[in-house]
DNA sequence: AAAAAAGATTGAATGAATTCATTTTTTAAG
DNA sequence: CTTAAAAAATGAATTCATTCAATCTTTTTT
């Protein structure tokens, strides 16, 4: 049987974690106080830094929930891709946007990435990155599966140009944070318009 | 003549520029505190904020100088490229690279990418955006031009490859950025790579 | 040249994140 | 079961960016 110890640790983080997100949603990142989360989860501000380092750590622990739903959806689109190198990176990423904003808002993103780039040796931002990562090596394996079916051509260096799509794609979705007025919609439109040159190049004729 | 007031205002603006972009390259941003840079501009807390909104604006200064020079060297490349698709890009991507660190630190570019994340209402971010848009616009010109020469064919869609370059030349910057270890041929020869298929693609045959 | 108005400077006060020495709780040893 | 050692929790103190009411300096007006 578990120890204690091991119970009340394990009881506590969840408390931290529920409190925060809850208060991140309620009232924004920056309004939330360390003091108000540690009272709403029922410990001391103390314990709150014993559990994380600062307070962009416990917004990154919401984020990897996040990306982790991302990642496992987009498994199932590269398993079975639509038949054209458009309608596959269509399909992958508008999952990844249409699913953004489901646990983060736009400012938390924005807080999320703004720490992943301030505190690069900060564990939650090497999970935050690797991560980033996982999502990038997804669409290589999106553009491998397609070479495999034959709808992209043979020669193709498909981890180059899935490199070179997940970083337009990343690029953009960090616009799209910073412009509070940006829908989805417009996002995908746009991103659509970028990939097609490469995706029409790519293709088998 | 200019009048007392006018004079002073710009020698404590100079001041309060040199002491902080010294301050943060001796001891990092961090920890250069706006104290430190006032008393070493000979100055007031206070003061620093009449001329400053707060401490990031003064990265902006600095940013902005730095992709100023960028732009104008990389003017001088796209009105005169050299004759390959690679070679070009290469040559543009390579200036903007080899200038970046002339100015600011790794640290000093994560801060200033954080700032304009975290806060794009910002005077701040707004700048550093519009600066951002620039580098993009010169990467699609590039593109322009070598399609006017003859060297990229005629139904390439420039405006959308260049900005899917520049997204992607941007993103592989902020990944240097948040590594101290990697160097600045690492990112050159990860981005060439990156570009050679789509170079490869658009090329005339 | 004196007085009034406008413009700037100042540093003490504020507010929030983070630290750390002390206290409390849990586990392990005898 | 007691007691020593280890682990965790605590909140008052510290640090630092930012604000603002009071003061001082320059310019304009009379």
């Amino acid at each position: 049987m578990t120890g204690l110890r091991a119970r009340q640790k394990a009881d506590r983080n969840r408390r931290i974690l529920d409190a925060a997100s809850a208060l991140f949603r309620e009232v924004g990142y920056d309004s939330a106080r360390i003091e108000d989360i540690a009272e709403r989860a029922e410990i001391s501000v103390g314990t709150f830094y014993n559990y994380y380092e600062n307070k962009g750590d416990i917004l990154l622990a919401t984020v990897s929930m996040e990306v982790e739903e991302v990642l496992s959806a987009g498994r199932a689109i590269v398993d079975n891709p639509p038949a054209s190198v458009m309608g596959a990176l269509d399909a992958l990423i508008g999952e990844y946007y249409d699913h953004s904003l489901y646990y983060l808002s736009k400012e938390m993103w924005r807080t999320a990435m703004a720490i992943s780039i301030q505190q690069p040796e900060s564990p939650f931002s090497k999970r935050y990155t690797e991560l980033d990562r996982r999502l990038c090596d997804q669409v290589s394996t999106l553009i491998l599966k397609l070479k495999a079916k034959g709808v992209v051509a043979i020669d193709v260096d498909a981890e180059a140009v899935g490199e070179m799509l997940f970083h337009n794609l990343n690029t953009m979705f960090t616009e799209f944070a910073k412009r509070e007025t940006m829908s989805l919609d417009d996002l995908k439109a746009r991103v659509s318009r970028q990939n097609r040159p490469l995706a029409t190049l790519i293709a088998t004729r």
